[in-house]
DNA sequence: AACGTAAGCAACCGCAGTGTC
DNA sequence: GGACACTGCGGTTGCTTACGT
């Protein structure tokens, strides 16, 4: 590993971070927010440049991190996601919540791939390996047949409103291993994204087609989850502009959760949207529990630091009538123990993924649901913390902006 | 016990996108 | 419009640990 020229310029520090380090970095972004990443070594006291501070916050130090193994429906997931979006880790991280991209990379690079050449499975094009090998000019002809199906687009394109447009194909079936499961989503080579079926009707829920004109909400009241758009990046990459937004229905219409799309399969670890749970502000999809509890908990002050007011006030953060039964707020903000057992074993079917935020006065009442999920250390430091009256910070993160700036005033 | 290898994890590097001046 | 700084992302590398011989 070699050094950042800055790290070289400044003699910086590099490698393992040292607890005291960590230290004085979580003070100060819980202290003070991130703001400018460039200043926080010298605002924290560190010999570190600000990217080798940003990326231990992101990969390490960040609490609403989820530590530990990954799960069968994670690594289920991992593979769905990874056959949609290839090698785009921050896509596929944001729909686990908890994990990192770097995590989830680290993962797939160990792991997964192993695991999906012993399934037969070329883990690169999600194809079985010995089609892989044996089909690389059938490959090239395929390609050719859908890019002229497509319009010569990479565009996902799933609009079924449009005759001729959409692209379902029977191409591989994952096996996955949860019983019960029979997950169809089916991806050929190429940037050509296709949903049997089977997964159909999840899939234009979970991933509206953003077609050529997408709009950030559809006539059918449907909010972008995620907006694809390859033809958006030469290279490949997907432009910031593109970060992933969740798609929920505006009318509390249900994901599509059909019989061959179980609980294994990609919708597993998204929120569940039912009738009972569903949100009518966007606001709580995409964050995971532990997320909107610090989100909404002021002991947290990362992100920006210097949100304004106006982006405060204007943050979505509109907050529910009383419309979920099975999850209360209350009830695990005063229960740390039940929280932190259900973020053990959170499923869709909890509801935990579209708990409602009642109020900002229920989510900073209670010191005890961020403590529960911290390590003994960083408990210890942020009750030192709150008892030297560190709260009220501001907690305008990405997240809110995000959301602002793709709904607007809700 | 010593050594070699594989696996997992953490961190760095380089590039691209974006915003600001 | 160009230069620069900042940020985010994906690829890669190096270290540590576990395991096998």
């Amino acid at each position: 590993m070699g050094r950042h020229s800055c790290c070289y310029k400044q003699k910086l520090r590099k490698g393992l971070w040292s607890p005291e380090e960590d230290e004085k970095l979580l003070r100060h972004i819980t202290k003070y927010g991130h703001g400018c990443w460039s200043s926080v070594p010298k605002q924290a006291g560190l010999q570190r440049c600000g990217k080798s501070c940003r990326l231990r916050w992101i990969n390490y130090l960040r609490p609403d991190l989820k530590r530990g193994t990954f799960s069968q429906e994670e690594e289920n997931l991992i593979i769905e996601l990874h056959a949609v979006l290839g090698n785009r880790w921050s896509q596929i991280a944001a729909q686990l919540p908890g994990r990192t991209d770097n995590e989830i990379k680290n993962l797939w690079n160990s792991c997964l791939k192993k695991k999906l050449r012993q399934r037969g499975i070329d883990p690169v094009t999600h194809k079985p390996l010995s089609e892989v090998e044996n089909g690389e000019d059938n490959k090239s002809q395929h390609t050719n047949s859908l890019d002229m199906a497509s319009g010569a687009s990479s565009d996902l394109n799933l609009n079924t409103d449009k005759p001729g447009a959409v692209l379902y194909e029977q191409r591989l079936v994952y096996p996955l291993e949860m019983e019960g499961c029979s997950s169809s989503m089916t991806i050929n080579s190429g940037n050509n994204l296709m949903a049997s079926t089977a997964s159909k009707d999840l899939f234009l829920d979970r991933f509206p087609c953003t077609s050529t004109n997408s709009q950030p909400c559809d006539l059918a009241g449907h909010f972008p989850i995620q907006q694809f758009n390859y033809a958006s990046s030469s290279n490949g990459r997907l432009s910031s502009s593109l970060n992933p937004t969740p798609w929920i229905t505006q009318t509390g219409k249900a994901f599509h959760i059909n019989s061959e799309f179980p609980s294994s399969s990609m919708s597993s670890l998204l929120p569940p949207l039912t009738s009972s749970s569903f949100l009518s502000s966007p606001v709580a999809v995409g964050f995971s529990p532990s997320m909107a509890s610090f989100t909404a908990n002021n002991n947290f002050a990362w992100g920006m630091a210097d949100c304004s007011t106006s982006e405060k006030e204007e943050a979505p953060i509109h907050l529910m009538e009383s419309q979920a039964e099975e999850v209360k707020w209350p009830e695990y903000l005063n229960n740390p123990l039940l929280m932190a057992a259900a973020l053990q074993n959170q499923t869709p079917q909890s509801g935990l993924y579209s708990m409602e935020i009642k109020s900002e006065t229920h989510c900073s009442a209670d010191n005890s649901l961020s403590n529960s999920m911290w390590p003994q250390n960083q408990q210890q430091q942020q009750q030192q913390q709150q008892q030297q009256g560190l709260q009220n910070s501001d907690m305008c993160g990405k997240d809110i902006q995000r959301l602002t700036t793709t709904y607007g005033h809700v």
